[in-house]
DNA sequence: CCAGTACTTAGGTTG
DNA sequence: TAAGTACTGG
């Protein structure tokens, strides 16, 4: 036998074997699963199975670029690029533009983008004359989603009762006819949202029994990581392609499940035990990741969550330091709190920048961190947050991109037919949209056809407009030929786009970095082009259009950016590992999210992503709070999180922020000095504040507030800012921890902690 | 049609 | 605070 599996442990190495039927690995944090699929995926072609026929489904493409490296270095190049690997969202997007026209879309159809659909929600709201108050597009968009996520369509969203009812109870009754509109102009327009990713494939799936079994018997092989953050959609298209071999590995760790908002389903796991009642079970428990003192200190948290699957995550590593707990006065503070340790551990030469990562529960608190490491002038990154592709300039010009692959692209339409300026007005695009709507074709189709579609416009906007036809219609001639970074020059040049940025040059250094930007993305599509490989036809724009919609920064990382601080939320950070983690923000109504105080559920939820934070570690977790930060202008006082007090004691350590440790090294020790600055007196029992948040923006009284959560009994109707009116029936716990179980007509029963809770007693 | 200004309102995570 | 929108005068 090859030496390539004695990498691995026994645990790992039995998994990796197991290469037929279904198979189900639990894999605890830092485990090495990423490990095993590698090497599975390597044994599995070393015995001879053709790569053509294995299919390995990621959670983001990097991770999926990353694994085929190594496989390529363990069963060469020409097998491993035979392999299908992906995320969910790119494999399946390529799959649908092979077989776009059997479902009805152009083979070039456009991917929209959350902005794109918030758009088009927004024309609707608007044509319908409804209240966008209430229809806020996000919140639509959430709706529509998560009816995708769970494959329901337009059609049936209309004929569920339940749903429609749901809806009239919040006082949404639109939503039903919304998605339908929405539904129609994504498809005339030739584009597909996210959700339509998964949702067409399912359509295709099950529609054209011959596209299924093409596939089936394409991928032979099915594995897929992250699977306890899978939605309905994409269970069932794992469910149907692996049905005909069942030769179905799925990875995953229950306790590791952060995506419940996208529609993601523990029932998954369970699900997998019901469809193949004779799968196999592995379970990897040891990690090889961190110190025994994180191990244990993120078990002693996630052991709280009552939902959970069984598990002994352990290590042989050392015990290592404890993680330490850091009070801050500011988020400014915090900031130059966490540069400074890092800048001191840097200091030491035995670590480099990448290996520092600084993890927040929300993307806007990066600020306070980019500032400090930027005076301490340390290179950073930031992940998410606005990511290149989002910026104004490119998404200006892959707007002329789509709209030259795709001209009945809508969106891209609106983005650029008067970017630059040409004398194209709104009252030009709405009334265009408007006859659109009328003649039921695209805006596109009319100004190809303006004899046959006469649309109240005036003769010199109809002179511009054609010139914007004409100009397309000639990028769109050379799309298969030209080369693509030809074409993509040649249309930001004759676009105006070029110019425009380049006229304002003078003006500072923002504007100079959108010029630069565009450039960047005009190299990018050099080196795309210049990528190809033996025997493959020349790249062009369409090539490169294909996915650009699901390229994020992580997949395009560039050398410069390889050491640096890395600055990322929680859930970007999932399945990375680093050195030195700072966990910041720890407190209460951040982290956890206010949100998610309603909810068990949701509160495990976050006690999960917790444990996910905690677990990217692997020497040492220091863990921070701020007593106020900045929000809307003001400084609002904060408690620290729950969380840092459901830490086993015995392997944290508070330390004061500026070097001196608060309580004795000793991990024995049940410390508690009360030595912080400002003087916390007892150590973190989530104190009984009552003045929360909402009773200083509203300048009520602690003791106002006090009263009015201790008049509240059971019978009381009250109103809740978010669920409106409802009914108390049920008081229990005393102080901070007082709740009330309120039955709100429009949302079900639900409990809440008084002290966040945004109540109304109504009079009678 | 456009650019500058006043006003409003933000609650979170992502492909 | 900051970003996005609505309004208004040129």
């Amino acid at each position: 036998m090859d030496n390539y599996l004695d990498g691995l442990n026994e645990s790992q190495r039995k998994a990796a074997e197991c290469i037929e039927g279904p198979m189900m690995v639990i894999a605890g944090a830092g485990s090495g699963k990423t490990r095993v699929l590698t090497y599975r995926i390597a044994h599995m072609v070393k015995l001879g199975v053709d790569p053509f026929n294995i299919l390995a489904l990621t959670f983001t493409n990097k991770a999926a670029r990353e694994m085929n490296e190594r496989i390529q270095k363990i069963v060469g190049d020409s097998d491993s690029r035979n392999l299908t690997m992906g995320t969910f969202h790119s494999v399946f997007a390529r799959i649908l533009r092979y077989n776009a026209e059997r479902i009805g879309y152009p083979s070039n159809f456009t991917i929209y983008d959350t902005q794109d659909s918030k758009s088009v929600i927004k024309d609707i709201v608007k044509e319908f004359n409804l209240d966008d108050k209430a229809y806020k597009p996000g919140m639509v968009l959430g709706r529509i989603s998560a009816a995708k996520n769970n494959l329901i369509s337009a059609e049936a969203y209309a004929t569920n009762e339940e749903i429609l009812l749901e809806d009239k109870q919040s006082r949404r009754p639109e939503l039903s006819r919304i998605y339908t509109a929405y539904v129609n102009r994504c498809q005339r327009a030739g584009a597909m949202d996210f959700d339509d990713l998964l949702f067409q494939t399912n359509v295709l799936l099950r529609d054209f029994p011959d596209v299924l079994q093409y596939y089936q018997h394409k991928f032979r092989y099915i594995l897929v990581d992250e699977y306890q953050d899978t939605n309905y959609a994409q269970y069932l298209i794992v469910k149907k392609l692996a049905a005909a071999y069942e030769n179905i590995c799925v990875v995953g760790d229950d306790a590791q499940s952060i995506y419940s908002f996208r529609g993601a389903n523990i029932q998954n796991i369970l699900n997998f035990k019901k469809d193949y009642p004779d799968f196999k079970l592995f379970k990897l428990e040891q990690n090889y990741r961190s110190t025994k003192s994180i191990v244990e200190a993120a078990n002693s948290v996630i052991a709280r969550n009552k939902d959970q699957i069984k598990k002994e995550v352990w290590t042989e590593n050392e015990l290592g330091k404890p993680i330490v707990i850091l009070r801050t006065l500011t988020d400014n503070e915090e900031g130059k709190v966490i540069a400074n340790r890092i800048f001191d551990l840097k200091q030491t030469g035995e670590y480099t920048y990448k290996d520092f990562a600084i993890l927040y529960r929300t993307n806007k608190q990066s600020r306070s961190f980019e500032e400090a490491l930027r005076k301490l002038n340390m290179p950073y990154k930031i992940y998410g947050g606005l990511s290149f592709y989002q910026r104004k300039e490119i998404k200006d010009l892959l707007a002329y991109f789509r709209l030259t692959a795709n001209p009945h692209d809508l969106e891209a339409f609106k983005r650029v037919i008067n970017y630059p300026r040409r004398g194209i007005g709104k009252t030009t695009v709405e009334n265009l949209i408007i006859a659109s709507s009328s003649y039921n074709v695209t805006v596109w189709t009319i100004l190809e056809n303006m004899a046959q579609y006469p649309v109240n416009i005036s003769a010199a906007a109809k002179a511009k407009l054609i010139d914007f036809v004409t100009m397309i219609k000639s990028f769109g001639a050379q799309l298969e030929q030209t080369p693509a970074y030809d074409l993509a020059h040649h249309i930001a040049k004759s676009s105006g786009i070029l110019k425009e940025l380049h006229s304002e040059k003078e003006k500072g250094p923002e504007e100079v970095e959108r010029y630069q930007n565009v450039e960047e993305l005009l190299s990018g599509i050099k080196a795309f082009a210049e990528s190809i490989e033996e025997g493959e036809d020349q790249k062009t724009l369409s090539d490169f259009m294909l996915d650009v919609a699901l390229l994020t920064d992580a997949d395009q990382e560039k050398e410069e950016d390889k050491n640096k601080i890395s600055l990322m939320t929680i859930h970007s950070s999932k399945g990375l590992e680093f050195p030195h983690v700072f966990l910041v923000g720890l407190e209460e109504n951040l982290f956890p999210s206010q949100m998610s105080l309603n909810t068990r559920s949701e509160l495990e939820e976050e006690r999960r992503l917790f444990y996910v934070a905690v677990t990217r570690a692997e020497e040492s977790c220091t863990i921070s709070y701020a007593a106020s930060r900045f929000a809307w202008g003001n400084l609002i006082s904060s408690e620290p999180s729950r969380f840092i007090s459901e830490i086993n004691d015995d392997f944290i350590q508070h330390e004061h922020p500026y070097g001196e440790k608060v309580s004795s090294r000793s991990l024995s020790s049940k410390i508690s000095e009360p030595t912080f600055q400002g003087g916390l007196n007892k150590r973190f029992s989530p104190a009984p504040k009552l003045r929360s948040l909402d009773s200083i923006k509203s300048g009520k009284t602690n003791s106002r507030v006090q009263e009015e959560h201790a008049a509240l009994k059971v019978g009381y109707n009250v109103i809740h800012d978010r669920f409106g009116k409802g009914k108390v029936i049920e008081i229990n716990g005393e102080g901070s921890d007082k709740k009330a179980t309120i039955f709100f007509p429009k949302e079900g029963s639900k409990t809440i902690l008084l002290r966040f809770a945004k109540l109304q007693i109504l009079e009678d």
